[in-house]
DNA sequence: GCAAGCACTGTAAGCGCTTACATTGCGTCT
DNA sequence: AGACGCAATGTAAGCGCTTACAGTGCTTGC
């Protein structure tokens, strides 16, 4: 035992090379088989072996190398997540609730963000799979059909999260854009508005702004309003853009008595707009929001938008990838609820 | 050749087994080193072989076993990043542009989160180490010695971001935050400010924020203003926090006229718990905040704050840490500046 | 008193890749 | 013409771990 020659050098090196599992098992005097188990399956070790190990764990500093744990067992604990930017708190909000649950599971997080750009995350995704992400979290269904197929051959569970779509196939959680937006748009139809605008993100890659919009139009059709009484403009995300874009609208329609953007921040550079303008909010005019961030409650007015559960969806999104991972899937398609919160910004009209 | 009994099993597995390195080699029917060495250094490779090569990789839609690949080179093109929370702005900022520049040159981000808890990010600094991060991103220089002690044995490259301080020897990348709120302390009282109140984070395991109270005490002592002139109340992140300190600020000291918080977020509570008491700003009352998130102009009256090049710090951090796995060793401590963003919140005391 | 079963532990074959070293076939130099 | 250098390729030894399979020494039932 121990006669090989290499072993005073190992042991020379120990202090200063990362330790492996088998100076563990040398200077435990077992088998590098047993530490391994000891590390994953303890229960099928004696206690006397099992303790000697661990103190040699401890002595020595080990933890595994997490590369050739993965290469052997083909698995590697960790998620990925593709979303458009962090810089968006509803993402930013998301992801860290879905990586906290992540970690509370033993699993980390390998994040990528695409700039909302379709080729990017094309890439990403497969930079993801091929790093050994064991399930994939990404926002929205819109994307080529190549990539959902890249992910089926590959094997990897997927999640569509921040929107929901019970036509589509593929495992989700989320609420329905177009529905929530409905919801809102009605309301506001109901105090009284007529002439509309909106402002939306753009909508060729993005199913959520898409659905926000025909929200508004689906409302506006079930109460008999014309198409031509919306105004809509599309717009990058951002509060100038928001003003930029808040600016066209009412020299386009100056009739328009009521705003809707497609997200909180585009609300408020429509609201500062306003306000820069010399319209009162919400008598002159009135305007909302869509995921209820933080700014809304602090806007003055402060804002009338659709609540989304941003902590709760990114819990659970956590929860599903990982029980998809474990292979039990069940309730793979989750529709979270959405609630209108009615705030200064919005008002009957004044006419 | 090719007489590999295992040979017609592997054939007909394709399409449903995921490619290696071996099956593309076969298909191109040169080695499996040939293969490897047209991946990551095609001009060792003969342009027919090389060609001959990519088509087999391009038709069986081989993409590389990123384990195996770590596991054999020793590299991960993978860096960590420990930040408190995402949900913060500022951090969602820096770390998106840290994610841009580091996708930009091949590498990916693996993020772990503390929620402001020193042992948790203990723990998670272990955990990104062990999944083979080839650099580490941190915030702040507080942590106890041990954490350095292993980054140092493992020999991985790690930067602290969000903070400087020239008599740290880590390498870092940030602002000095005593400095720079002593700046805006120093403008604050030569307005005329006597009576001060700051509002700041709990500062036991942050750096950050202990600077920023030293900052305006600095500024104090400089120019003769008594320690006790100084209402100094600590509490959590969040804009409710922010507007409960307030209270008790002007509860406990109702001359104070200006009050200094240590971050935006903070005095935007302020702000409204200001607004809430019938209180004026700035004719009543200063209030400034620490970071000019994009909140800082949307408040009314618009928020005076110390800007910090938050996308700056991220980009830089990237290439400064990849700069250092590459084993350049050169400009391993850079300090930001950061400036003054004065705005309708602080205005002269009326007395 | 002996086969069967059980609780542990060890042996060794990979996992899919990288890379040091060996080999081959040229064109070149003297 | 023979030695040499060089470019292109192949051979094979790991990287550090997991796990199927194979013992080993007990207790147990009949």
């Amino acid at each position: 035992m121990h006669d090989d020659p290499s072993y005073a050098a190992r042991g020379r090196q120990r202090a200063t090379a990362v330790p492996t599992l088998a100076d563990v098992a040398r200077h435990a005097k077992v088998s590098t088989a047993t530490v391994s188990r000891c590390l994953n399956a303890p229960d099928l070790v004696g206690k006397p072996t099992r303790e000697r190990v661990m103190a040699a764990v401890a002595e020595l500093g080990y933890s595994p190398n997490f590369s050739a744990r993965a290469l052997a067992a083909k698995r590697t604990n960790t998620v990925g997540a593709v979303i458009p930017t962090m810089e968006n708190a509803i993402f930013a909000r998301g992801l860290q609730a879905f990586q906290e649950e992540l970690g509370r599971r033993g699993n980390t997080l390998l994040v990528a963000s695409s700039s909302y750009q379709e080729d990017l995350e094309a890439e990403q995704i497969r930079t993801l799979v091929a790093r050994g992400a064991d399930a994939l979290l990404m926002i929205g269904y819109h994307r080529d059909a190549a990539v959902y197929e890249f992910i089926a051959r590959r094997k990897v569970p997927a999640l569509v999260a921040w929107s929901f779509d019970s036509d589509e196939p593929h495992p989700a959680i989320g609420f329905d854009n177009a529905r929530a937006m409905a919801g809102l748009a009605r309301h506001v139809i109901h105090l009284g508005h007529r002439k509309l605008g909106a402002i939306s993100a753009p909508t060729e890659a993005n199913d959520r702004a898409r659905g926000r919009v025909e929200g508004v139009q689906r409302a506006m059709g079930e109460t008999g309003l014309a198409a031509d009484n919306l105004t809509l403009v599309h717009t990058q995300y951002g509060i100038e853009s928001g003003e930029a874009a808040f600016r066209k609208i009412i020299a386009d329609a100056p009739d328009t008595t009521a705003v809707l953007c497609g997200n909180d921040v585009l609300a408020m550079g429509a609201l500062r707009a306003a306000k820069a303008a010399g319209l009162r909010v919400p008598e002159d005019i009135s305007i909302t929001g869509f995921d209820d961030i933080e700014l809304a409650t602090l806007a003055e007015p402060s804002l009338t938008t659709v609540h989304v559960p941003h902590r709760e969806m990114g819990r659970r999104a956590a929860e599903m990838l990982l029980s998809m991972v474990a292979g039990d899937a069940s309730d793979t398609r989750v529709e979270l609820e959405t609630d209108l919160r009615l705030r200064g910004s919005l008002g009957p009209p004044l006419g």
